[in-house]
DNA sequence: GATATTAAGGAATATTAATCTGTATATATA
DNA sequence: TATATATACAGATTAATATTCCTTAATATC
C-alpha cells in the first residue's frame, strides 16, 4: 500500500451514499445501528466508513451546539467590497477575517460585492461593537451592507447526494 | 429527578465551554482524549457531555463531508422576493423549499429580498436546470437573484464561544 | 461544628470498536 | 472447463471504550 493512499480513482455504490446521507445527519450511531440500516453486518460497514474517511469523503466528525442556547441568536450576513482589489489586499483581508470568530463563514463572491460574510452575536448592541471595533478595524474595506435574519427555515450542513 | 428533565436553569462553567469549543470542532474523541483535553478524568467529562446533550446545548452529531468530492461544488446564494406577504402564501413557499434537497440553507431576511438561499450543485448547468425546473415551479415568486461562490475562505458550523 | 450537597477520581462492568478467519461470488486466466 | 484472483460479506474473537457504581474531597448549609 502506498504511504500517501491517494486514492483518487474510488468510486462509491448505493451503499457507500446511504452510509454518507445517514451519517452527514447523525454519526453518532454505533457501527451495529448503522449496519442495520444499510442491511449489512457489522464488518463491510466498518470497512465502508473508514474507506470513506481515508479517502477523504468524510472530512470531519463534529457536534451541531444550539446558537439560541449560547446567546448567539442573532445570525447576520454582511456584504462587503474592497477598495482596491490587488492579491495583497485580498490576502490581508482573508487573514484579518480568518481571525474574527464571529464570523463562521466567507465566500468570495461574485456580483456587486467581493465578499460574503455569516456573523453570529448575541444581539445587535453586539453587533453594533462588532461592525465599529473588529470589521471597522480591518483596512481597505470599501463598503458593508448588512441584513439580518428574522426567521430560520432551514439550516443544514447537508450535501444533497 | 423529573421526567421532563427541564433543566432550564443550567450555568455552564469554563470546563463546560471548553468541552463544547472542543467538540463542534471535533466530535469523534474519546472521553479518554477529551479528558485529557480538559485536565479531568474520565468520569466528571463523561458526565459533563451528558449533561450538556440532556440540556440541549449540543443538538447533533454529524459527519462533515467534501463537496467537492461529491460533485457538488458550486454554491449559490440566491436571494428571492413572494409577491405577496401573506402567511399562507409564506407558509407554502416554506413548504416547497423545505422538500428541495439542493437548498441547504433558507433564512427570512431583512431588506430588499424576503428569502436567503444558500444552494450546492454540481455545475452551473445544473444549476440552470434548478432555477427553472425546481425553483421556477414554486408558486408566488416575485424575483430571484443569484450570487455565485467564487472562493471559499471560511466555512464553519462553528458557534462563537 | 455537624450535616448536606456537589464534583471529582478509581475501579468494575457492559458495550462497542477493531481485527481476524473463513466463505461465497464474480472476474479473470490458463 | 477448470483454476486462480480479488472482492464483499458474515461470524467470532479480542482490545478498547463507554457507562455505571462507589468512595473521597471540597464546599455550602444549618
Amino acid at each position: 500500500m502506498s504511504l500517501t493512499e491517494n486514492n483518487s480513482t474510488l468510486t462509491l455504490d448505493e451503499i457507500d451514499f446511504r452510509i454518507l446521507k445517514i451519517l452527514q445527519n447523525r454519526s453518532n450511531l454505533t457501527t451495529k445501528q448503522l449496519a442495520a440500516k444499510v442491511n449489512l453486518s457489522n464488518t463491510p460497514v466498518f470497512e465502508r466508513v473508514k474507506k470513506l474517511e481515508k479517502a477523504g469523503f468524510i472530512k470531519n466528525y463534529i457536534a451541531v451546539l444550539d446558537a439560541e442556547k449560547l446567546n448567539k441568536g442573532l445570525m447576520v450576513f454582511c456584504n462587503v467590497t474592497l477598495k482596491e482589489h490587488t492579491r495583497e489586499i485580498g490576502n490581508q483581508f482573508v487573514k484579518d477575517i480568518l481571525s474574527l470568530d464571529e464570523v463562521v463563514e466567507c465566500f468570495n463572491i461574485s456580483g456587486d460585492y467581493d465578499f460574503f460574510l455569516k456573523i453570529l452575536v448575541t444581539d445587535m448592541k453586539e453587533y453594533q461593537n462588532f461592525v465599529l471595533d473588529r470589521l471597522g478595524s480591518i483596512k481597505n474595506i470599501g463598503s458593508a451592507h448588512s441584513t439580518f435574519v428574522m426567521g430560520e427555515i432551514k439550516n443544514t450542513y447537508s450535501i444533497p447526494i
